[in-house]
DNA sequence: CGTATTCTTGACTTATATCAATGTCGGTGG
DNA sequence: CCACCGACATTGATATAAGTCAAGAATACG
């Protein structure tokens, strides 16, 4: 079953058939409906998972119900990935933002599935580099740019990754809506309210209900950049 | 030579004589005085290190000449690591807080050294994904909690780490400035001073130029978890 | 002993959160 | 098919935390 993943995922590409068994190895597929919950903060982390199709995103609420988006996973990269922590329940919560498709494994065969191939190890740990530096630009950003900015940056880089261009606009191909870009770029929804309908006056931005589609490219790299 | 280094560091316990072997390929030495720099933000990435003993921070900049702490560096912590994100320059700036001595190899040794031992890989992956974990944590607290609780809080994950217990006060054991724990809690040098002032005045920190002294742990975790 | 670094403190300003109300879209069921 | 309801979004008034500007004091170091 599921023979096509291994052509899909670029993760799994070029693995021996030896290889690929011990990946197949307590292996499961898991669909999920959009606003579905994959698994929750300070859960006990039975699963890790790479994304098939789909979108996810990551969160983590404070005691006092504050919530941040840690990072939002595209297809084809690995979350849950706690295993890797050495910590045995979930730091943030997951879900999907669209309908999606994923592969879990117990998390006790984390190492075996790293194992099987190095370049599967160094893919994941590249994953991880990945995201550190992201955490460490929107540190940087968090605490010595604007809010105008902050939220250009984060809006760009997700558009940048996998943003599609129809008729000169680039579009985000997921919803997002004003309160996901809140906590995304660390401001109020308010405050980002008031930001987006500024750049739609001036033409930057479409307005658009849970989608953020960019009208003026250099504009918004302007802005991200810091004008 | 320096054969004792593999007795120190916990990172390269119980390898055989075969893998010390390629451990050692490459490696060199290297002694920091204090502000002396490591690496910088941006240069070539050529070498990826470990640290022996002192004490390192890696700083980045903004075009605008706006500075945060990344991280800190403890003993027996591998810095550098921008071979395993895959990128051929530096992130960041590392420079030495203490006299410090580390053993640095090139960064082509990187998938080698990493490859000698499993443990050692999995070992890394552990390392950076705490620091993953730790700058999402900075990065929710940013955005959801006031200047003092991320003071606090910074101070606290430092101390846990690394403090010195002294007559029922904890010491930081190395020089931490004013302007540092700014950078470090994303906050300005006054801002920081103004409330560290006030701790003084209730007791819960004791005053010292470059130094910070907890003198009441109870309390100090109080404000880091928010009163 | 003087000079540089580090730290403190005050007055003022501003960005952004908070509070509060209203508006708009889009899906669901009658 | 239309009306309603809930989710999503806008907008204004106000409050406030923390940044900026500015000056000066304390400590370390050569």
């Amino acid at each position: 079953m599921s023979e096509h993943i291994f052509r899909d995922l670029p993760l799994f590409a070029g693995l021996s058939a030896a290889h690929l068994d011990a990946v197949r190895v307590g292996m499961m597929p898991v669909v999920l409906a959009p606003g579905e919950g994959l698994f929750a903060q300070g859960a006990p982390a039975k699963r890790f998972f790479v994304l098939a199709e789909g979108r996810l995103k990551v969160t983590q609420v404070t005691e006092d119900g504050r919530q941040i988006i840690v990072r939002i996973v595209h297809p084809g990269e690995i979350c849950g990935f706690a295993p890797a922590l050495n910590r045995d329940t979930y730091p943030g919560s997951a879900e999907a933002m669209v309908p999606s498709r994923l592969y879990g494994w117990p998390s006790s065969r984390w190492e075996a599935v790293m194992g099987a191939a190095p370049s599967l190890t160094f893919s994941a740990m590249r994953a991880i580099g990945r995201k550190l530096d992201e955490a460490h630009t929107r540190l940087r950003e968090a605490s010595t740019t604007e809010a105008g900015q902050r939220i250009a940056s984060v809006l760009l880089r997700i558009a940048r990754e996998t943003g599609e261009e129809t008729a000169g606009t680039i579009q985000i191909p997921f919803p997002l809506t004003r309160q996901d870009v809140a906590d995304l770029s660390g401001n109020t929804l308010h405050t980002v309210s008031r930001i987006m309908a500024a750049w739609e006056g001036r033409g930057i931005l479409v307005r658009a209900r849970r989608r953020v589609i960019i009208a003026d490219l250099p504009a918004f790299e302007a802005i991200a950049a810091g004008t």
